[in-house]
DNA sequence: AGCAACGCCTGATAGC
DNA sequence: TGCTATCAGGCGTTGC
């Protein structure tokens, strides 16, 4: 979510009151919809006016009450840059502004555009069914202890659940789950209170820090302008495989959880609750 | 209903 | 060098 955020700010900035002259679509399957002739058609002459994030998915306000939403899961990339510049390799989808253009650039072919009434967000599968914004008002501690009840499944699992909370992605997980001392695999249902509360803490921290500094980039990801950003040098475990642990100096390890890697320590994040947890952590 | 596994893609890297 | 296996920021579908 930092990287979405951090892509959405610079893009608002950018795109604000430009008009789309035309449009080339390279990959028709990175439009989900609708058709790419439909999708030519309908976005010719339209002005953007205001660009919004909800969970992961980009939200761009067009004229005429019309929304282009793009999603970039794990390597897509959206940035505006002058006309005429070489054409980056896997480029999918083009637009022609009447200053510059905007390109969705994505290596892995994952990440999809939709272009949909404005009123219509329900048409995007996945927008409609997104949870709580981690950042916004609606996350009480109490929401966070009413998405772990009853569940049975790893704490993590329920983390990524974009259903319940709208935002975090596998290294934010990672980093947060760090923080409050609790172990990846942990059944959701089993933290106590503190637990919960110290997770709460972390995830906002965690992302408020990324977006802070405009996102995480080990492979793929640059934001709206095509610059990198600089969290990845101040995760704590995501990737550190086998590095000392900030806090205990014990190497960082590395399990499958719900399909995905997990970083974790072992001594901080035991599978039980830690004792040390109302200790402060170290630097 | 809840949950885990798989599929989608290309490319980088590790190990043999 | 060149092969194979594994891994990667995510999510929709399938099937148990």
């Amino acid at each position: 979510m930092p990287e979405v955020e951090t892509v959405v700010r610079y893009l608002r900035v950018a795109l604000k009151g430009l008009r789309i002259k035309s449009v080339d679509v390279y990959l028709p399957k990175a439009l989900a919809f609708p058709d790419t002739a439909s999708f030519q058609a309908a976005l010719s002459g339209k002005v953007f006016l205001e660009l919004k994030r909800r969970g992961k998915y980009i939200i761009a306000c067009l004229t005429d009450a019309m929304a282009l939403v793009v999603h970039l899961r794990m390597s897509g990339q959206l940035v505006y840059e002058p006309e005429g510049e070489p054409l980056p390799k896997h480029t999918h989808i083009l637009w022609h502004l009447s200053r510059g253009r905007l390109r969705f650039t994505d290596l892995r072919q994952f990440g999809r555009v939709w272009l949909v009434p404005a009123d219509r967000l329900e048409l995007v599968p996945g927008l409609r069914d997104l949870g709580v914004e981690p950042l916004g008002k609606g996350f009480q501690v109490e929401t966070l202890a009413g998405a772990l009840s009853g569940r049975r499944k790893s704490i993590k699992a329920v983390l990524l659940d974009q259903t319940l909370i709208a935002a975090l992605g596998n290294i934010y997980t990672d980093e947060a789950l760090y923080r409050a001392q609790i172990h990846p695999l942990r059944p959701a249902a089993t933290l106590t209170a503190r637990e919960t509360d110290a997770l709460y803490q972390a995830i906002q921290e965690v992302l408020r820090e990324g977006i802070a500094h405009r996102g995480t980039s080990i492979r793929d990801y640059v934001n709206g302008t095509g610059q990198a950003g600089s969290y990845q040098n101040l995760l704590r475990v995501y990737g550190r495989e086998g590095e000392a642990c900030p806090r205990c100096g014990q190497p960082i390890a590395r399990i499958k959880v719900a399909g995905r890697g997990a970083y974790f320590c072992p001594r901080c994040q035991p599978t039980t609750e830690s004792p040390s947890l109302s200790l402060p952590p170290e630097g």
